[in-house]
RNA sequence: GGGCCUGUAGCUUAGUCAGGUAGAGCGACGGACUCUUAAUCCGUCGGUCGCGGGUUCGAACCCCGUCAGGCCCGCCA
């Protein structure tokens, strides 16, 4: 019991049976896989709180009440007239970046458009939240309470935030957003409220009243977070570390809560992630890796372990290259130990037993279905398979060529179609690349010992038989081996040089398939140094 | 300026809340598997726990200070 999710799922069990652990993103540009740690976070304490004999519901606000910030680097210039707006009244960006007004339309909005992917992305990791909108909930009155309450303690909701954030509003500053007849939030000023409107001037001098409670405008984040969080009874929420600060939205959000007549929910801070080489995520720097992506090179599983298996305290670098690979392989490694066994010897310390669990945990929670037992092994490695796939491009061949027993087809499939999208990416590591010299190895050629000379030719002589007999696999495999018994030089240095002449590395795939893969004559010209 | 998080072997990290001889995986190195070598198994090497003080019989862990990276105190997962 020391993975985190369990650790937080058996303290919010000890406080009460049934929860609600909630979640919230502002879809005010593509989302990326930053966003996905919130969702999965949250996700896994769901399923911590029913680990720990609990229920809980996983739910996901829309944060579609929100206004747009500013024109950000994707957009066109066009959005200017949009800034202040909230983002369920404005048109999705078209491929270009401009207001597309066709599809506003026809019912899609800016906030609908980068939420659809992000959706379909959750749905592949297993992610299957309850979704409110916020500005349904705004238009469904969920909030008049709250904002009744806010607008009549105004002076307390103001020592609250100030207090705690340490930060000084103005003179003007009002516990509430209202809009004006085109949805926009800029530059109004609240004059004054009344049992159901807000009251506002703007700056050159418009006045008008909204009803707020049919959501004519909303309530400053400080203060719609903890409305959210009484109106739902939120038990748990997951928050990036930026809400987490001392004095930060969470610490005004649970003393607004108490001033709301509930007590706060259980809070987690996480950190970022950022891009291997790249800064932290960001949707207006463009420079991300949207979900979808991540979902076409990375297998769900792997995804979900990077986020259970670490602590949501430490911040994670997402490498698209080798730090994949090794990642994948850790899991494909996990996977094969039966780890409930070696649980069962009594010899353990306590720091290796604890280990063991949270690496079952971990594994758990990879699975896309929420279940007790772990996912099974694909076969391969993601180190292997990168091989496999780049020397054949039948996938027939490759699953031929693993260990299949017992493997799943279409999940082997499903893989290795991602396998392949990931090789033919710039995400693909140069290291991992199977390259065939195109000129003889001189150097190494110049450098041979005459045990190694003897090797040479022996190989030679091999593959000339070979051309006789049949360039195939199955004649080529025994060609190293023979070639070293003959010689009497250990297989291993045998096959390195082998390599070192062909490949120019001293390390690579299973040799025969590669050799069946190529041309004899560039094989022997190799090997010949002619 | 005030505050938060992170800093442990070449790399990724556990252990910090409840102080008790620094654990693991990868890589490297060595060996085994006598048709193998990105496969599998076994073994070895590798750590002044960012740095400096303090408390303690004993500190990676607690306290103070300090350095580095990131973040918050408008909005931001």
């Amino acid at each position: 019991m020391v993975h985190w999710s369990d650790v937080i799922g058996a303290r919010l069990v000890e406080q009460r049976p049934d929860h609600l652990v909630n979640t919230g993103i502002t879809p005010s540009g593509e989302f990326h896989i930053g966003h996905l740690r919130e969702m999965l976070t949250g996700e896994m304490i769901a399923r911590g709180v029913r680990k720990a004999g609990g229920t809980a519901e996983l739910c996901f606000i829309i944060d579609s009440a929100d206004p747009l910030r500013k024109v950000y680097s994707f957009l066109d210039e066009a959005y200017a007239e949009y800034i202040g707006v909230q983002l369920f009244r404005i048109p999705p960006p078209d491929a270009d970046g401009k207001p597309d007004l066709a599809a506003f339309e026809s019912g899609t909005t800016y906030a609908d458009h980068f939420l659809a992917p992000f959706l379909e992305a959750l749905d592949m990791l297993g992610v299957r939240p309850r979704l409110v909108y916020n500005h349904q909930a705004y238009a469904e009155g969920r909030y008049v309470e709250h904002v009744r309450t806010a607008l009549q303690q105004r002076d307390r909701v103001r020592q609250i935030i100030e207090e705690i954030s340490g930060r000084e509003l103005t003179a003007d500053w009002w516990p509430y957003s209202p809009v004006d007849e085109r949805g926009c939030m800029d530059g109004l000023k609240v004059t004054g409220f009344d049992d159901t409107h807000v009251h506002w001037q703007a700056e050159d001098g418009r006045t008008g009243s909204c009803d707020y409670t049919v959501g004519e405008g909303k309530l400053p984040w400080r203060l719609d977070w903890p409305a959210k969080w009484v109106w739902l009874d939120v038990t748990c929420e997951a928050f990036g570390k930026d809400h987490g600060t001392t004095g930060g939205s969470y610490d005004t959000g649970a003393e607004l809560c108490r001033l709301f007549g509930a007590e706060p929910p259980e809070g987690l801070t996480y950190e970022w992630i950022s891009l291997r080489g790249q800064g932290a995520m960001s949707s207006s720097a463009g420079t991300t890796v949207g979900p979808i992506e991540a979902l076409r090179l990375v297998p769900p599983e792997i995804l979900r372990y990077l986020i259970a298996s670490t602590k949501p305290a430490k911040a994670i670098e997402f490498d698209t290259g080798m730090g994949l690979v090794n990642l994948a392989d850790a899991y494909e490694r996990l996977l094969r130990h039966d780890l409930e066994a070696k649980l069962e010897d009594e010899e353990l310390s306590r720091r290796k037993r604890v280990a063991i669990e949270d690496d079952i945990s971990a594994t758990r929670l990879s699975s896309v279905e929420e279940r007790n037992d772990r996912p099974g092994a694909v076969g391969v490695t993601f180190r292997h398979l990168a091989m496999l796939a780049q020397i054949r491009s039948s996938d027939e061949q490759v699953w031929d060529m693993i260990p299949n027993e017992g493997v799943d087809r279409r999940e082997f499939d499903a893989r290795l179609n991602r396998m392949r999208h990931w090789i033919s990416s710039h995400h693909f590591p140069d290291e991992m690349r199977v390259g065939i010299r195109d000129k003889p190895n001189a150097e190494r050629l110049a450098d041979l010992t005459p045990e190694e000379e003897a090797l040479r030719m022996a190989l030679i002589r091999n593959f000339e038989a070979s051309l006789e007999t049949g360039w195939n696999e199955a004649n080529l495999s025994a060609n190293v081996p023979d070639a070293a018994r003959e010689v009497e030089l250990p297989l291993r240095e045998a096959y390195r040089l082998t390599y070192e002449l062909l490949l120019g590395v001293d390390v690579a795939p299973k040799l025969a398939p590669l050799l069946a893969a190529m041309e004899p004559e560039r094989v022997l010209h190799l090997m010949r140094g002619e």
